[in-house]
DNA sequence: TATCATGTAACATCATATGTTACATGATGG
DNA sequence: CCATCATGTAACATATGATGTTACATGATA
């Protein structure tokens, strides 16, 4: 099965558009997300839709943040992408008149809303700020690290 | 995004194998599933590796349940027909030396990985006997409609 | 006005479930 | 023993949707 990585894709390039204090262009994200300008623009438009981001044209354009990260969810972001599939199973019919198909839709069903229910939960209780913390922690750990090694070679 | 049917397909067809007390041959089979008897033998072959379902070849011969259906859960089942992957989305990189791609992979990863555990243990939880108890209260239930249809026009 | 950047349409590509054809193998009944 | 039935399996076709790519239009800035 294909995963669609859109969301994780996207994360990726909002934390560096955090990172950054001015504009960002396409061609940036698209390296630090490993893919095409368009590609961006694409899945950014969906952002900027929702007003989580902003894009301008031209000479120092680019894509900022239009909103304060702490007040934006992974939930917000994961419906600015298209909401997509979270569960990768289904059923053939999804009108069946046939009783059986009437059970095991609904034996299955109900588990893949509970899932889709706590998969979206669960993102929304994690904002985009908390996810650039996170990712400074790490950033200054390295740090630390990369410098034992360097007194440790001393 | 395509969503994997094996699993839904596959029960009921197990369920029509239950109703019927001989073997049920893959032409049947694939009536009742909607699709073709190559499609059918691929996913009971998986079935049949478990130990799940047995098949006879010639004269009489088709696909019969080789377990008590209240010692199958669908968990074991969903296993048979090769696990299908369970969340849509993933990473682009799983294999990242980027800290950002790191940090949005744990955020995410960790919440994937706990969608699929509640799935598992939601699929454990019900047996194909159960799924065929239920579907039989349906069918009584259609039947008892039906009577009372037939009641009410006279 | 040249350059830079987004906006978008129109394809190509790729992975994978599903559908289909063809033929081999084995079992049963006559 | 042979015709028939059923599974076993390889090989290829099809469909879908994310992703990659090219091309060109539009708007903003220096």
């Amino acid at each position: 099965m294909i995963r669609d990585s859109r969301l994780s894709s996207v994360l990726h390039g909002l934390l560096h558009m955090i990172g950054a204090g001015e504009p960002v262009t396409s061609e940036q994200l698209a390296q630090a997300m490993a893919t095409n300008p368009v590609v961006v623009r694409r899945v950014m438009a969906g952002l900027r839709e929702q007003g989580l981001v902003r894009s301008e044209k031209g000479h120092g354009g680019g894509w900022t943040l239009a909103r304060d990260p702490a007040g934006i969810t992974l939930a917000d972001i994961y419906r600015a992408v298209g909401a997509p599939t979270i569960v990768a199973m289904g059923h053939r019919s999804e009108n069946p008149g046939c009783l059986v198909e009437q059970a095991v839709n609904d034996a299955l069903s109900s588990t893949f809303r509970e899932v889709e229910a706590i998969f979206l939960k669960r993102l929304g209780a994690v904002t985009l700020d908390a996810l650039a913390k996170d990712f400074e922690r790490r950033l200054a750990k390295h740090k630390q690290s990369l410098e034992d090694q360097i007194h440790a070679a001393k």
